[in-house]
DNA sequence: TTTGTAAGTGAGTAATCACTCATAAAGAGT
DNA sequence: ACTCTTTATGAGTGATTACTCACTTACAAA
């Protein structure tokens, strides 16, 4: 039936449903917050971008807050799904898991520069932060450190110390970029990759 | 004739010079701006946390925008004080150096996170950024650097990504404690800035 | 004392905000 | 055709905003 109704109309003009409404809200939502910020950000400026009246926002999320989360949550869960692969050894696995990281971020650069800038304020931000990309980064990385460690691969350093140096770099990869436009020199993902991960396994010491 | 005048009174209830007045607007902006951002912050609140009239600040700053840069530029510019001791090498700069970083971050936690949160929406913010702390962070690490790399004590790695990567984990120090609470194991910044440095001059790899 | 000037004040203002609601439109079921 | 339900709409609303301005206050010079 849908199906039929589908090939009737024009695409361009088919009556879009709920759902895609809800999908085009989001996505100006995205958009526009991370321009300008949550707080700098308008509803009925989310609603234009969207092709939608103001009023439908409404209908779709209670209040502008209940958009802000439903931007966050979604985007934040799907960057685990790329752990099924199979890693030989602890320092392949973060080179990957580097390599992974990178890319993710720099494919989300605006909502990962507005999730940071936003938690200050925000504790649901926070929050999603914590249950997401924290815990989501622990579970992955934990068990291959351990391992490194286990096997005289890593040194025996706190984990938690570790992990602020690696998310730091790495996330302030995606920052540095936008902050000081024109600041690092790599010009593929794949060499940044290289280079962070070379100054983090062997550190800027000679020997 | 003005210290006439302090005598007379009680230090308490004295008038206030406008400088002071201004000091007190820009504490208080400082304050506020920290805690809800700057485009969640009021006016009226911040005049009421000075404990001044609303008009008083348009007194002292055209705009709230005006505001927002006169509480960022001193605060950029004090940090460059600390580099007139001698530093034997160059292993020992970054380390007195990084421990400089952390106490300073520590001590102005809430400005920082606050100027990285509106570096992300204003160019004003960002451009104050660019010219204090990246250029004069620039200007201060880099002798030292092309100094190890001379030396042969440093590897000679791109200068940039060096300086993204200590940026990195020595601003995301400041950045985690807030927004992941509890999360870092040190106690002191001395404990910290050293699992830091070791991380960062050594690497995470054994040998 | 008088006067001139710099600084402070807070009610007022136009603009803007998130959010509401009466109404309309469009299927889906009968 | 008729009704029921879901969804979209945008003018309207009260609250809030940055900023103004007519007025006051305090003090220094004359």
């Amino acid at each position: 039936m849908k199906l039929n109704q589908e090939t009737q109309q024009q695409k361009s003009s088919r009556k879009k449903t709920a759902d895609e409404r809800r999908q085009d809200i989001l996505e100006a939502a995205i958009n526009i917050f991370t321009k300008k910020g949550y707080n700098g950000s308008t509803t009925a400026e989310i609603a234009r971008a969207a092709g939608v009246a103001e009023g439908t926002i409404f209908r779709h999320f209670a209040t502008k807050k209940e958009l802000l989360i439903a931007v966050l949550t979604p985007k934040i869960l799907n960057g685990i799904i790329s752990l099924d692969k199979e890693h030989k050894d602890p320092v392949e696995f973060f080179r990957c898991f580097l390599r992974d990281r990178l890319e993710l971020i720099k494919e989300n650069e605006g909502l990962v520069r507005f999730m940071f800038a936003e938690a200050q304020y925000h504790n649901e931000v926070r929050e999603a932060l914590f249950n997401g990309i924290l815990g989501q980064g622990i579970s992955i990385v934990k068990p291959w450190f351990d391992k490194g460690v286990k096997e005289g691969v890593f040194k025996p350093v706190p984990f938690p110390s570790m992990m602020r140096s690696f998310m730091g770099t790495v996330l302030f990869y995606g920052i540095f970029n936008h902050v000081f436009p024109g600041f690092s020199p790599e010009k593929t993902i794949e060499e940044a990759a290289d280079q962070i991960l070379d100054l983090f396994l062997h550190g800027l010491l000679v020997e």
